[in-house]
DNA sequence: ACCTGAACACCGTTCAAGT
DNA sequence: ACCTGAACACCGTTCAAGT
């Protein structure tokens, strides 16, 4: 492993493949200049300490989430194009993002992507507060979705698992519903339905405003 | 500090406050044991290593997160109070939460609340396959929504900030809406404009089912 | 401008020894 | 059954010294 001279760029791309393959608690500094033939303190000359690294891993993943173009020919297409899109590219990248998330960048990182909403919305004939609030009730949505999808994703054995907890025998009223919810969640058709289902109720004429909201109580408003 | 003997919840107790005030990063076994006015080895008698004591904490936070008693007059309004309580709940614990979200068991902790949707999507003559979509989709939403806000309000500064984003020069065919998202959004009404459109679109009669799905190509299918 | 080894102050964990 | 100090193998980081 001779090499010239050691860059910045060497360091993050090793570093970077290190987080990816067995997350952020696997690089350490000294099995990063292990890796790289170099001394230890080398990579602090070239990226400071392991703190900043990080930063640096993070900033580039933020700016690799940059470009969305969505496809559809209506604006709820468009929408879920949008959605589909931010779900793959995030799942590529799992230690990554969490490691973005965990800096409170994820918000961030999805700019672009709220842009994208904004145009949206906004074909789809939302004007003001009420198309703000439809772009970010998805943007929440989403990005809430790809956050729980991956700590299922991580998740160990469960226990109790969904298949003991609804095992047909513990909700006899209605079989088919446990025995739906002893299988596993089918998260492409539930993100679409969800996603679908939100954006259904944002775009239609009137609905989806929260100003008749009910009150704390949990009483319904009088219609 | 002196004491009789150490216990195994004494050691719980004292972690757990920690972690609450400073994170779990400041849950040192040798700041534990000096809390304690113990020598460091006493807390490996009690709770064996760092990682099973920060696993006991997990475990407690989430058999706190068990009972759910939703209060209202129709469905719709119970699962919005479903909503309300488990968004109460988590936002008391931020740093607990996180390590139950870190270690895969986010979904395990809202059992509870799965079994409370599970009656009320039923009561909204909800069945089988559809009902269980029905109470997955709602779940999915209220944790991620708490997930994202819980990385909002985590957040350091962000640049570019979205006021700076949206400042209205940025969006000049619609500044109302500019002006609406450089505002901080309003977390209490996002959240019950987001989880009222979907409930709603998810138990209208013949709606919310995704076996209408758009394709994978983005084209809307025929209607 | 870039790299180095030595040293410092911290970790979590183990273990033999105490009572 | 419970507690202890000493020791081990690791960390991230600093610094004076090299070229």
């Amino acid at each position: 492993m001779a090499r010239t001279t050691l860059t910045r760029d060497e360091v993050l791309d090793a570093a970077a493949s290190l987080v990816m393959q067995h997350g952020p608690a696997a690089l350490t500094m000294r099995g990063l200049a292990a890796e790289l033939g170099t001394a230890v303190t080398s990579i602090y000359w070239h990226v400071g300490n392991r703190e900043s690294l990080l930063d640096a891993l993070v900033e580039r993943t933020v700016e690799e989430m940059g470009a969305i173009r969505p496809t559809g020919r209506t604006p709820a297409d468009r929408i879920l194009a949008v959605a589909r899109i931010l779900r793959r590219e995030l799942r590529r990248r799992p230690h990554l993002i969490a490691m973005v998330h965990e800096r409170g960048l994820t918000e961030r990182m999805f700019l672009p992507a709220q842009q994208a909403l904004v145009h949206e919305v906004h074909a789809a004939g939302l004007r003001g507060a009420r198309a703000a609030e439809a772009v970010r009730a998805v943007q929440f949505q989403v990005v809430g979705y790809l956050l729980v999808e991956r700590n299922r994703e991580r998740s160990p054995a469960q226990s109790p698992a969904e298949s003991e907890l609804w095992d047909p025998a513990a909700a006899p009223h209605d079989p088919a519903l446990a025995r739906a919810l002893a299988r596993p969640a089918d998260p492409d058709r539930l993100f679409l339905l969800s996603v679908r289902a939100l954006v259904h109720a944002l775009l239609a004429p009137g609905a989806a405003d929260a100003s008749d909201a009910t009150g704390t109580d949990g009483t319904a408003p009088p219609r």
